[in-house]
DNA sequence: GTCTATAGATCGATAGAC
DNA sequence: GTCTATCGATCTATAGAC
């Protein structure tokens, strides 16, 4: 989805019914997936008719691209880690990876829906890749490069390094999270303490 | 003892309609998912008719469940980790690495489809969670914990660093494969890559 | 047991009134 | 633009003949 304040210069005002329908559909394809949403659910949703929406979208198809093409392509790294000390790695890093984790978290209905529909949306797929998981790979690498001018880490190849850094955090919360499991009782502890042991065993296994 | 067990007579030879069946849908059901797959499809690869299905299942849901189940519970680990040398942790675990890799790569069909389907079938994704990377995991930690009683690592939680081992592992390599992306030209050449340095970074994170 | 034929329901998409 | 009404296709599941 997209703000509200950003400019559009060749169209006007859009009607609330589009964006009712925008909505509407979000929200089912989000928590349902493509083929058990129908176009009837998403047009009561709207409080629109089936006919309304076909005058907005070509066709189903479309409407779920869309919706999920600019899902996809909000920004994840909310931080930015260009202007980070290079001297505090272990700061930086735990900050980073409480807010990686926190995305997973928000963004994990999405993600479930672009693996399931990967095969019939590749298009989506491959704009998730990148905006998402390569984007913050792309920050982190650049961000180890600095540490390692520095001195305080040796990394042979901080490409691999920032996917490993990616890998520990995910641990098998993630996993658990695309099967919809239960990750026990205190989640929010186990997710600190999976942040810092990623942290503690980065820095020792990459340390000079 | 049950001597007339209608769905699994192991002792009497299946008929071949049956086999059929469930071959025609393990395969169709495995490369599109559930919904995108008709009864009439699964009849038309089997060679027969859809009442010859519902003969034998009775619905759909039963169909793909009992397929996904019986794939599932099949064992992962192929080399046992009980009985390795607790003294050559590199070995044993630059072994179970590459193993747990073509593992992935093998089942990655199934655990597309076990994660597209996991808010209708959750019984499905938790076979497949307990019976996979929870299986993986506590076959990994009884591992480290015999190595670490010879004092060559030092792990606080073996069972966070099993799970943190099989993440590196998967690096961004399964995520890659989940979406259905291409890896590169050589992708084997970068598993290993993948195994040895998940190999190094763990070993050296947990020296002692 | 296995088939053909079809019921019954739902879906995506459209025609036509207003 | 938006609605109601419906078409045609497709799907799951079943009835009935053999």
């Amino acid at each position: 989805m997209e703000t509200e304040t950003k400019e559009r210069p060749t169209e006007v005002a859009r009607s609330p019914k589009f964006e009712a329908i925008e909505r509407a559909a979000y929200e089912l394809f989000l928590s349902r997936g493509f083929g058990s949403v129908s176009m009837d659910e998403i047009a009561k949703r709207a409080g629109v008719s089936k006919a309304t929406i076909y005058s907005h979208f070509a066709d189903k198809a479309e409407l779920f691209a869309g919706m999920m093409r600019a899902d996809c392509a909000m920004s994840w790294v909310k931080s930015e880690l260009s202007d980070r000390p290079a001297d505090d790695a272990r700061g930086v890093l735990l900050e980073l990876g409480r807010s990686y984790i926190g995305l997973l978290a928000e963004k994990g209905a999405m993600q479930r829906i672009v693996i399931a529909e990967a095969m019939r949306f590749p298009e989506i797929a491959q704009i998730f890749f990148e905006n998402g998981p390569n984007a913050s790979r792309l920050a982190l690498t650049g961000y180890l490069d600095r540490v390692c001018a520095t001195g305080k880490l040796a990394i042979p190849d901080t490409n691999r390094a920032a996917n490993q850094f990616f890998a520990l955090l995910r641990d098998d919360i993630y996993l658990r999270g695309l099967l919809g499991l239960d990750s026990g009782d205190d989640l929010q502890a186990a997710l600190d303490k999976t942040v810092t042991a990623a942290v503690d065993l980065f820095l020792k296994g990459y340390a000079p």
